[in-house]
DNA sequence: GCGTGCGATGTAAGCGCTTGTACTACGCTG
DNA sequence: CAGCGTAGTACAAGCGCTTACATCGCACGC
């Protein structure tokens, strides 16, 4: 393997000089770089990380928590993640923190503890205490992605104005009989995302001086099959039917379009869906959402935490401002009495 | 930072016996070893990583390469391999390789050479001559998943003998009129799978005497929507209309069951559909589908690239061997001439 | 009772960089 | 023309480990 040491000797210059040339010092004379430069290329030279992280301190390198490695909108998070770092020339380190409570202990004591990572970034987990103490006395940046973890700087969407909006668009088309599919309370525990946008729902309601029977609240499991379900059940009962179903996800938003659709009710005609993600199947079920950019939410993730690896503040606050959107698609109308047709 | 030194210190020996303590070495004596470890544990040391690289020349950790990471089938590999490698205590670097020709460059030029890894998995990439010279040339294992590329070792599911078996199945029900959605002629450039497909689906029906008319193969771009358009091509036009689709995946299958549904055919009664991956959402779909396994894609990928860490080979062989099963759902049937109801 | 061998431990030489400090040469200024 | 600042470069000391080799006892065999 070819080393500094060849470089520089190739080069005619010390190894100093080699270094501050590729880290893009510059108090090197342009001379000198050409030189430096034209023998890196002949000789095929690229830095040790290693040696450059043991000298330097630095890696640059960031470490990415993720709780799903298979779910839709963790992955783009991912994406928008890699994205970003990429460009700036950071590797990302890839941890799946599962259920397994052993694995998780071996990732937050073990694999970043060794200075492997300038920065973590954790994608909605659930700290404990003691885990969230474990990240904190790392002395390094750590920024999480819409987690319910006060003790660390954390980005997200107003889970609140999120559902408001949603909310408001069915009752701006004139609908007064909604139905919300929300969160089994066990996940629920850990992600606090769907009491809040059941909170969202209630005060839009609440504001516009409807009170929701009981009945229209359907836990699911955020899946598409959860959110059939839950619409099945929604649909069937008996008594005054909702004209409308605002689902906390797009995918249990699908769902509910499927199932309506199964029960022999037309969407939009007898049953407005609206859901929230902006998930990738959206456009194809013309399902309205309120999208909230999670390619974004990484990207921003990212750019917070080189900002933070850029000028460390001692004080990084909670943002809850992520971007978000009403995307209204074919799958809410006004409620049929309102219609002409 | 406490260091191995420190350790060393309050256990009273040497910084190498404190290594070789670490590092599970066996020429240590309980006595020590147990003093070792308990220093290790009140003062909460662990080794710096990059010092321990940069000493041994080894990372414990495996580059993985993706082209997507916003796509079911390969964050699901992903996720299989971040499980087997989490296992024996690897880290996992990410590098999601996009169209994008300079990044693709910054990534197998700079990243990859950095000694950074141990190992390298790409997965599903196409890599031209100068790239894949370029992954050869650092010296250290490298296994494909999936990809086309003779020159890497490569896992793969045997395609022809996949497609033959979804093909079968629609055969021995019955099913003489069949059609197929397949990859667009673009696409398929990239990835060969979907000729391969084809390929089997050919030989089947040549096997079973039957010769199809071209119209019944339809291309589309492995979405859902896709799946969705092309299956409305196949069943609206004149002509013998085909009585089972096969679709090259499990979301074209599942777009083209909602297609019939849509153009008022029953799924299995008028019209049966099965499709290729084990996707997610087969379950809820009632899809039939031949099962690929991507989970388990992800580990055999995992655990070669380690064995190849532990006892080098110079040869290692393509395998075609990666398992896969046909799952029966309720998406296929026989066909209505064969049917009493 | 002494040589042998082996298990347990220590010594110290790197691994390949980064970077603070020292040095050189050059062009100024006064 | 001496004195001085500065840009450009070299020197060399680490960074925190791993590991080959040296050392040291001690049990064992004869």
């Amino acid at each position: 393997m070819v080393s500094i040491d060849d470089v520089a000797r190739e080069a005619g210059v010390s190894t100093a000089t080699v270094s501050r040339t590729l880290s893009g010092k510059n108090n090197v004379s342009d001379a000198t770089r050409a030189r430096v430069e034209s023998a890196v290329k002949t000789l095929g030279y690229s830095v040790s990380a290693s040696a450059s992280n043991l000298a330097s301190g630095r890696t640059r390198t960031i470490g990415v928590i993720v709780p799903f490695l298979d779910r839709w909108f963790f992955t783009v998070i991912l994406s928008g993640i890699a994205a970003a770092l990429a460009r700036e020339g950071y590797d990302i380190t890839l941890h799946h923190v599962a259920g397994d409570a052993a694995h998780r202990r071996d990732i937050l004591d073990g694999f970043l503890r060794r200075r492997r990572v300038d920065g973590i970034i954790a994608v909605s987990i659930e700290l404990d205490e003691r885990e969230t103490d474990g990240l904190l006395s790392l002395g390094i940046p750590v920024i999480a992605v819409g987690g319910p973890n006060p003790r660390i700087p954390t980005l997200s969407v107003d889970d609140v104005q999120l559902a408001r909006l949603a909310t408001e668009h069915l009752l701006t088309l004139g609908h007064e009989r909604l139905a919300h599919i929300g969160a089994d309370p066990d996940f629920d525990l850990d992600f606090h995302i769907p009491t809040r946008r059941w909170q969202g729902f209630l005060q839009a309601l609440a504001d516009a001086g409807i009170s929701p029977p009981p009945t229209h609240y359907e836990p699911a499991d955020f899946t598409v099959e959860g959110g059939y379900h839950a619409a099945k059940q929604i649909l069937g009962r008996p008594g005054a039917r909702p004209t409308a179903i605002f689902a906390a996800s797009d995918e249990m938003a699908i769902g509910a379009i499927l199932a309506a659709k199964d029960l022999g009710f037309r969407v939009p005609e007898d049953m407005s869906v609206v859901g929230i993600d902006g998930h990738e199947l959206g456009g194809f079920f013309q399902l309205t959402t309120v999208d909230q950019f999670p390619l974004q939410q990484g990207e921003r993730a990212a750019v917070a935490i080189l900002d933070q690896l850029n000028t460390p503040r001692a004080f990084v606050e909670h943002r809850e401002d992520s971007p978000y959107e009403l995307i209204v698609r074919g799958s809410t109308a006004r409620p049929s009495t309102l219609r002409d047709d």
